[in-house]
DNA sequence: CGCGAGCTTGACGTTGTTCAACTAGAGTGG
DNA sequence: CCACTCTAGTTGAACAACGTCAAGCTCGCG
């Protein structure tokens, strides 16, 4: 990973929506106590487990975010797109990392003091709210997602997390797949194996199509019946 | 629902540990906009879809918290014993109930206005900083239950659950399970069935005493290692 | 050119669901 | 006080879904 401070946080149009509730001198702040990061593919940003020394703001590229596990069977529980802080619970809860971080393109990140970052949310309450409004967000999708994990079949799930990655993460339509098949199977709680057998019936099907790495969703319709159906 | 307004929140010993972040004159605000309510089981307290009205704090009782899922599959993500208030995201993020609350037991709940709870969030930041904390928990709690659904067999996920119950729920050791083989299947992502044929095993093995509702661990070790073999 | 990582395919076996039948106990009404 | 119904729990048999394993493929890179 390479340092690459750039711009002041005040006049970056990367910064996070959640700064609308920061004042100028709280921004200021954060700038003085920021570091810059660029990540390759594969690079872990935090690690489970680990202590909270530092909030990230992704400022591009992509992040998968997972529970490990001991069998190298990882559990990802959502990705993290630009501009967007990533959100471990366990940085309010007892300050160690619950959750792994982990570049899946090239990608930059701003990394904030934690103690700072705690400081703002004692004093500035809006910013707390703010925060609570963020934490909840990414349990209610969590919320939705898991409720599939158990109660779905295969085609169910992939349809699910196809819906997921369009439009919500590629928000463009055909996309280049920078996750593997693994990290796939990874958010749907099934195998890679799976994973490209039920992708094949889809394009069998002429719901997507896939050459490689580049997807397109062709009916959006059919996935979403698959998804509720199961 | 029977209503048993009781004593004044100031002096009430079942009072949330949230509190302690309250001014006294905050904490007879929310005296002054709370209804104390009592539930049969089976009854519910608020459910998944309907706006957000009120906090609820389990008083007395057990609550089961879940996600409803269109062919009767439900899936538990939590229970709350007293004395603790009910956590549900959607309270912050879209004002909608994205769980239903059910009472498990006889069960006691304070609800209180949820247009007070959020102007104390605002106002006071220690407090907001208290309720960050405690969604934090929950999804941390969540992370721990929803990496098992998808990674171990059925064995596995009941000694989850059974590990779960004790001492986390039930705080003695037999106890009665409150609870019904559904409920349990629910909390574990499978059916009744296999509940049951796992539980037999169990009870074969000499890992618990199992008795209608009167349940025994007897080898706690035995289940820890069962829960993280899978 | 050869190596390795990621992807694909097929055969096979296990796990856990489904379905159906049966039991036990609690509540109800004659 | 006894039939009745209803719900929760239990058991067994049959089947399908999905994971496992093993082999072969493709493509990028040294």
């Amino acid at each position: 990973m390479v340092l690459i401070n750039g711009n002041s946080c005040l006049v970056c149009n990367r910064s996070s929506d959640i700064f609308i509730a920061l004042k100028e001198s709280e921004v200021e702040k954060i700038d003085c106590n920021r570091v810059s990061l660029r990540y390759k593919p594969g690079e872990v940003i935090f690690k489970q487990g680990a202590p909270v020394n530092f909030f990230a703001c992704v400022t591009s590229g992509l992040v998968k975010l997972y529970i490990e596990h001991q069998n190298n069977h990882n559990l990802i529980i959502g990705l993290t797109r630009p501009v967007n802080y990533i959100f471990d619970p366990g940085s309010f809860f007892d300050n160690h990392h619950h959750l792994t971080a982990v570049a899946c393109e090239e990608t930059t990140t701003c990394l904030i003091d934690a103690k700072l970052m705690k400081e703002l949310i004692r004093t500035n309450s809006d910013f707390a709210g703010e925060f609570i409004k963020k934490i909840s967000l990414q349990s209610v999708r969590l919320f939705d997602r898991i409720s599939g994990y158990t109660q779905k079949h295969v085609y169910g799930r992939v349809a699910d997390t196809l819906l997921y990655l369009y439009p919500g993460i590629y928000g463009e339509n055909p996309f280049n797949l920078t996750l593997t098949r693994q990290d796939l199977a990874d958010m749907s709680g099934m195998t890679k194996e799976s994973v490209i057998r039920v992708m094949k019936k889809f394009k069998d099907d002429e719901i997507i199509r896939l050459e490689g790495n580049n997807l397109e969703i062709l009916d959006q319709e059919k996935l979403e019946i698959i998804s509720k159906k199961g």
